[in-house]
DNA sequence: ATCGCATCTTAACCTATGTTTGCAAGCGAA
DNA sequence: TTCGCTTGCAAACATAGGTTAAGATGCGAT
């Protein structure tokens, strides 16, 4: 306990999400403690890693918002998940070596890098941070599994809702969201490119759900203003995410 | 060698699929051949789980074709995933054991159950194979990202040429197809439902690509006329597959 | 304080795809 | 052989959402 005062606020944000999705012993908590991180700070709109890419490092996402994306021969982008603090996205690269997308921010970020040498290590000496590492990447399969049930049999407005209800949901699970709203600092074309719509469209139905009264944004931050009426919309059940 | 002999066909499908996403080594190979099976038959459109279920097994698919889904509140149903033999669709009940989708077949399978005690042994005790699986449900989770950037930003024409692209790669790396097409006996509507189309469009685009020369069907069998024309309009590159 | 750029907003118009319905072809069961 | 059911096909029509283009608004940089 009287450890825990010496924890980084970057090792307080990995173990944070490891625990939001399971547990830890006493020995793996110290273990993650003690993994080495190469903390940095990196400008909004800027790659981490692209898509053919063989990366070295896994990166822990500590502060902003991350996204990762493909990019279609005519021009066109999907954006595939966004990340939010204590996500560490590219997880899959210490099992699939070369990358089949991009990883790019969407704001400024704190990224903290860690060698897929002390992963692999951690992994093997701690079976469980390995399972948890593997539990991971299941819920970020699940949430794909879920966002491409939005695309392929969701209405426009179905879509919107339902990524709001997740974000949120999420971001209360790492301790980052109260309850009547949150930061969502990323652009309507940003939102267009996750969702499969174009950017006129996100914009008239955003305004059509604040025209009803069920949401309201002031700036970057998104205020709920009926999470009943939102859930309904979406069709929401939190199940797919898999939080404790 | 000469014990290779006495393997039985649904563990040598399961060899044959992990052998296609990595290596084994001898020690590895024999405990996945001693792994105890359950076989069954199962007739077409039967559902094997679903969602909400918290099975005690996995199952290996070893004959047919199997899908995942999911079902949305107005009747609508999106398919996740389309299974070939060798695959093991509910690997990741293992780690996350409520189910958010439904695993089901689209035609007459045969499938073999491994309880999740005996998997869970096998990965305890050989981390290689642990490795293999995690390897696994991340290809599948690639596989996930292909179809959300297929729905969300593809036409009609370049998600169906594009399917069938992937299946006839899958097919080939577990020695299921040749050269000139491969057996796919799934219906129009279960393809709608796999791209986010309706029936109607799913036919009028099959009809496009076989007066464009592009495929022909003989019943259940898709036969290629002109395989670069066919990814030429999907913009099919197989790396996502991360076959070896 | 102002310029420049990104983002948001609006409007007019367009099209890919959905919906509904009906019919024909294939096929297994009795 | 016929019945019943699934699947494929077709045509007419409807619409959600895309496209293009042009302002308006906000905000960081100088």
């Amino acid at each position: 306990m009287s450890a825990s005062l010496n924890i980084s606020p970057e090792h307080r944000r990995l173990i944070a999400k490891l625990e939001s999705i399971g547990t830890l012993t006493a020995g793996e908590h110290d273990a993650l403690t003690a993994l080495p991180l190469r903390v940095r700070q990196i400008a909004e709109d800027t790659d981490i890693v692209r898509e053919g890419d063989a990366p070295s490092d896994c990166c822990l996402l500590v502060e902003g918002f991350l996204c990762r994306y493909k990019m279609l021969p005519d021009g066109g982008r999907q954006i595939l998940a966004i990340h939010t603090a204590g996500d560490i996205p590219d997880l899959q690269s210490l099992q699939l070596k070369v990358m089949d997308h991009s990883l790019g921010t969407l704001t400024p970020c704190k990224v903290a890098f860690i060698g897929h040498a002390a992963l692999q290590e951690i992994t093997r000496n701690y079976p469980g941070v390995a399972a948890l590492f593997w539990r991971d990447t299941l819920i970020d399969a699940a949430i794909f599994r879920e966002w491409l049930t939005g695309v392929g049999r969701r209405t426009a407005h179905q879509r919107i809702a339902h990524l709001f209800c997740e974000i949120h949901i999420r971001l209360k699970a790492v301790g980052l969201a109260n309850g009547d709203g949150f930061d969502l600092p990323i652009t309507q074309a940003e939102l267009a490119d996750s969702l499969g719509l174009s950017t006129v469209h996100v914009n008239r139905v955003l305004q059509d759900l604040r025209r009803g009264g069920l949401i309201q944004s002031r700036g970057k931050y998104l205020a709920v203003m009926d999470w009943r009426a939102l859930e309904e919309v979406a069709g929401f059940d939190p199940r797919y995410l898999h939080v404790r």
